[in-house]
RNA sequence: GGGCCCAUAGCUUAGGUUGGCUGGAGCACCCGGCUGAUAACCGGGAGGUCACCGGUUCAAAUCCGGUUGGGCCCA
């Protein structure tokens, strides 16, 4: 026979990718989507560009997989996304620390003396090391997008677009060098921008001091309160609030200041002895604890600030300006010196020759020691704080002023707000909530980085100051004192050594030794990932914000706001118009994944053992943005059995339509009921599908098409089997192959986002390998084969045999015994529609007869008992008398007279309803159970007749078992002989045409012949079987 | 210290905006069925104080307040 459909042989999901992937490659699949997508409506797409600096891990194939889902259903509406190409974020501390790692060393000083040329060099190796292992996960998730045209954030075109958006910002007085507080880590030797400090806050121990400082004019101390006592040997001044009270109170003999509000820190025993305002204190001098420097006679004085009792403390404030900013706005507004007695290393310097070459944090301890021995040291104590670390190398944050260049963010807060609010988030909350909040606290960026790997600042300045922001290659050309040397990267060293002539003034120009914040690269992608403007002017102008894009949470304050900022600056628009907020993958023990080595498979292993469609449709059917668990006994457990249902589905369609000749016609008018079903659960699913990804709901549309397979598998192809294979109705035959197909090949165009490799090669089966799923529409849901009625009847006859079964399950009795009838009772409208499927109920209950009643009523017998607790009191004595009597009556017809009068009269006394207990008792010869409101009633009699085809059944269900065991095909003929029971002899006498049709059997002959026979215990009677293949 | 989100069977979870009648599934477990999807398919059972405490209400998994635990974010 020609096989027109190839049957499955045993294929595993890993299988199948590997082989649909292969194809993909040989047939150019993505140029041919691509091709397919010309002339589209465009839908503009950013990848957030992932860090290439560490291998991938689950969380972020997640990442991928949902951005490919979405990708592939627009696509197959015909989208054409741009500019559908990957990106890589190259650039930063993160790849210099990585190889800072490998190189074993740790400072600046070292990579400053092994080379910054060749420094980078290795950077740049990193990068493209890891971008291979990024891209190879990426292929193998099935994350199709252009890898090959992919924008790199260290290329000379990225790197011109982001100094164009430079020279804009410079040139509308948005990017300006300053000196500022920021934080900074002292052993990258750099400052971070607050949003990345934000990246590394952590609990730790933190230790806090109350410091003495004695004000002579009021003959007292004031009170000091610092969680960093290292940076009290820069105190310059104590700062107040002029509008609030203090108050010198008396604690242990010896006077101390604090404002009123604070005073509960000094305890009960503390007494007031006078009160003043804070503006009285402003101008006092006091004795400094440290006094490394002079400050010109300014310093050392008690000044006014709001700032003060914002803080924890008492109310007077420590100020050290260059370590937090608002001491250094207190400092500035005072005209006092600065005093910096640190380091780039965060070491004292020899200003401080006590604690000369140690570091800040660790000089806190010796610190407070000094101010002990001065006998100024009030109390000190541990306590737990979040504070900020490095977010890449882990070493604690301290803050310092320092030169540094940034955008200013804090300005545009409100129209960033303003272009927000018409963005949609999903999750909603988001908007206004995490990145709302956000927005509204926006602070200036910095962005400059005293490192090498980075794009470099393009700024050049002149001795006599004069400054230049270079935005294009072409303007750097033009500027240049020199020829610039050809191949040219504009990378650290070599764009050091370009030197400029002024243009104001002719003198030359050096550049600002500065890179860029790597954030600032990521949140131009938008733009940058067009090598705009320098090309794709149009493409990029018609668009502006990016349709969608979808990452996890922690980039809210990461990518979601860089690029926000940037673009708000740059272009007055929104950077996308829809974002979809990831949640954390978490593993077994709920740790969010942040690495292969802890504890999760990596991305391959996980591919390789259970495939990474099942992965896929295991995460898409989670609630993403939420954290999702992972392990891959889950995916196994939960999606394997998803997958081989289909494949299974496909098995049994195959197979049949391979041995009736079926090869995909289409189907003509549908008739049958389950057919009509079943395109209409197909047709209603379609609808499901489309708007949980429009909704940006991908577990919503997964889940659909979960449920649509169970509804096929488990029901349509259950009730239709025999349909398949039929040899006397060949149009209900091919009704029943040409609905399957319908069904199987629709649903492989609704699988193909989520479950790429998976529906391709169900697609490429079910047409005979012409094309590929990717290159089709999405379907469209036909209205007109949707019939909501038709979908709740067949819930309800659903129902009725589970309840059915049940029932027979309850009375122990084999299913493949026949019974006489099933009454079920549904309600009016529930019999109503039940007596249409009476065919179908009888053949799934096996019973010879259906009625559908209204009403339960006629099924149970009511069974009345004295309620005791109300008639003890109402009869006292005659109480048992009225018990009595309760217990002769038909309860039937008390209950009947009860439920319409609602009282009875029963020998002299009055009953109602309360009096009364009601019980049900089935009706005896019936098996009962019931699924929502319907109750099924299977009665129990087997009569003779029943017997016996009951027997024929149990022959019939062991030949076919012992044709499997001799592995026959189901076309085979086979030769029963027997030899049995005189009971099951009359059986099979009198279903020997049934029997023979059933096991495709030829002939049922009594045989003596104990060759090859297996022997059976049937109902304790003896069966011996023979079953032979037929000879030709 | 502050904000947001979350807590439902052994595990993964639906439902919660609109309070209401027996809180649904799947996996695992136990029992059974089916036998032209068979290293498949189907059914049944057991398993839940819906984290805890309090409030509103005739009625709370659902609304409100608090507690505990977890996640994320801010400073």
């Amino acid at each position: 026979m020609r096989r027109y459909y190839r049957e499955p042989a045993g294929e595993t999901l890993p299988v199948i990718e590997a082989e649909v992937l292969a194809l993909w490659g040989e047939e150019g699949i993505l140029s041919k989507v691509k091709e397919r997508m010309r002339g589209g409506e465009p839908l503009v797409f950013c990848e957030g560009p992932p860090t290439a600096n560490r291998p991938p891990h689950m969380g972020d194939a997640l990442t991928r997989a949902v951005k490919d889902a979405f990708l592939r259903y627009h696509i197959m509406n015909g989208r054409r996304v741009v500019p559908y190409i990957a990106g890589w974020d190259c650039h930063g501390l993160p790849v210099e620390l990585e190889v800072e790692r490998s190189f074993g060393t740790d400072s600046k000083a070292a990579i400053e003396s092994y080379g910054v040329d060749r420094f980078n060099a290795v950077c740049r190796e990193s990068v493209v090391r890891y971008k291979a292992d990024w891209e190879e996960m990426s292929r193998r998730v099935g994350y199709g997008i252009d890898y090959e045209g992919a924008y790199l954030t260290m290329s000379n075109e990225y790197i011109e677009s982001v100094w164009w958006s430079l020279k804009q910002l410079h040139s509308k007085g948005l990017l300006s060098k300053s000196s500022q507080v920021v934080p900074y880590c002292p052993r990258c030797g750099t400052s971070l921008s607050t949003h990345e400090a934000a990246l590394g806050f952590e609990e730790s121990e933190v230790r806090w001091t109350l410091v003495r400082f004695k004000v002579p004019a009021i003959d007292a101390y004031a009170l000091v309160y610092t969680e960093s006592p290292w940076t009290l040997v820069a105190n310059a001044l104590l700062a107040v609030d002029a509008s609030k009270q203090y108050s010198v109170f008396e604690l242990s003999g010896e006077k101390l200041l604090v404002a009123d509000e604070k005073a509960a820190l000094l305890g009960s025993a503390a007494k007031p002895l006078r009160t003043m305002r804070g503006s009285e204190l402003v101008g006092l001098s006091y004795e400094p604890p440290f006094e490394y420097h002079g400050f010109d006679g300014r310093g050392f004085r008690v000044v006014a600030s709001t700032e003060v009792t914002k803080e924890e403390g008492t109310g007077v404030m420590h100020v050290s300006p260059p370590y937090a900013s608002a001491d250094c706005g207190i400092g500035a507004a005072e005209g006092i010196d600065l005093f910096d007695p640190v380091d780039d290393t965060g070491r004292f310097t020899d200003a401080v020759p006590e604690l000369a070459g140690r570091s800040v944090h660790d000089a806190s301890s010796e610190v407070v020691r000094m101010v002990e021995v001065k006998g100024l040291l009030f109390k000190w104590g541990l306590t737990k704080r979040s504070s900020p670390f490095c977010w890449r190398c882990r070493t604690p944050l301290m803050h310092r002023l320092m030169d540094a260049w940034s955008v200013r963010a804090s300005g545009a807060k409100e129209r960033m707000a303003q272009l927000n609010a018409g963005v949609r988030w999903v999750p909603e909350d988001y908007r206004d909530g995490r990145f709302g909040a956000f927005l509204e606290d926006a602070k200036d960026w910095s962005v400059s980085r005293s490192r090498y790997w980075g794009t470099p600042l393009p700024v050049w300045r002149c001795p006599s100051g004069h400054e230049v922001c270079v935005g294009s290659l072409e303007e750097l050309s033009r500027l240049s004192a020199a020829p610039l040397p050809a191949p040219l990267d504009l990378h650290r060293p070599q764009i050091d050594s370009v030197r400029l002539r002024c243009p104001e003034c002719g003198g030359e120009m050096s550049r600002e030794h500065y890179v860029l914040d790597c954030w600032y690269d990521s949140g131009c992608a938008p733009f940058a990932q067009y090598h705009y403007p320098f090309e794709n002017m149009a493409e990029f102008e018609t668009h502006r914000s990016v349709d969608f894009i979808t990452e996890s949470a922690d980039q809210t304050r990461g990518w979601f706001y860089t690029q926000h900022v940037l673009s708000t600056l740059l272009f007055d628009a929104p950077a996308f118009k829809s974002v979809l907020v990831l949640g954390n993958l978490l593993d077994d023990k709920d740790r969010v994944v942040k690495s292969s080595a802890e504890g999760v498979a990596t991305p391959g292993e996980v591919f390789s053992s259970v495939g990474a469609d099942a992965a896929r449709l295991y995460l898409l059917d989670s609630a993403v943005w939420q954290p999702v668990k992972f392990s891959m006994d889950d995916v196994r457990k939960a999606m394997f059995g998803t997958f081989t249902t289909v494949l299974n589905l496909y098995a049994f369609y195959s197979s049949n339509a391979n041995a009736y000749g079926y090869t995909g016609q289409e189907a003509k008018e549908r008739t049958h009921d389950l057919d009509r079903w079943i395109v209409s659960r197909l047709n209603t699913t379609v609808k499901e599908v489309r708007a949980g990804f429009d909704a940006l709901e991908v577990q919503s549309a997964v889940h659909a098409v979960v449920r649509f397979i169970d509804d096929l598998s488990g029901w349509y192809v259950r009730r239709s089997r025999r349909r398949f294979w039929v040899e006397s109705d060949p149009e209900d035959r091919f009704s029943a192959h040409a609905t399957l197909n319908e069904c199987l090949t629709t649903l492989s165009l609704l699988m193909a986002p989520a479950a790429p490799f998976f529906s391709d090669w169900l697609y490429r089966r079910l047409l005979g390998r012409k094309g590929s799923v990717h290159l089709e529409d999405f379907p469209v849901a036909d209205e007109s084969q949707i019939d909501p009625s038709l979908e709740v009847q067949m819930a309800l006859v659903r129902q009725a045999v589970e309840a059915g079964r049940t029932a027979r399950q309850g009375a122990n009795i084999k299913l493949r015994q026949p019974l006489d009838e099933a009454v079920i009772a549904a309600g009016r409208d529930g019999a109503w529609v039940l007596r249409r499927y009476e065919k179908m109920l009888s053949e799934e209950l096996n019973v010879k007869r259906i009625e559908c009643v209204e009403s339960r009523e006629g099924m149970v017998e009511f069974v009345v008992s004295p309620n005791l607790r109300t008639i003890g009191p109402k009869y006292k004595e005659t109480a048992a008398e009225v018990s009595r009597m309760l217990g002769q009556v038909d309860g039937n017809e008390l209950v009947k007279h009860l439920r319409t009068v609602g009282r009875v009269r029963l020998g002299g006394f009055d009953l109602c309803e309360e009096d009364v207990v009601v019980s049900e008792r089935q009706k005896s010869g019936y098996a009962h159970a019931s699924a929502g409101d319907v109750h099924v009633y299977i009665s129990l009699g087997i009569d003779k007749r029943l017997k016996i085809e009951g027997l024929a059944r149990e022959v019939i269900r062991r030949v076919q078992h012992m044709r499997k065991e001799q592995g026959l095909r189901f076309e085979d003929e086979v030769e029963v002989g027997y030899s049995a029971h005189p009971d099951i002899e009359a059986a099979i006498a009198s279903y020997r045409p049934h029997i023979c049709n059933e096991t495709h059997a030829r002939s049922v002959e009594k045989s003596s012949s104990t060759d090859g026979a297996k022997s059976w215990t049937v109902d304790k009677m003896p069966l011996e079987l023979t079953v032979r293949k037929a000879g030709h």
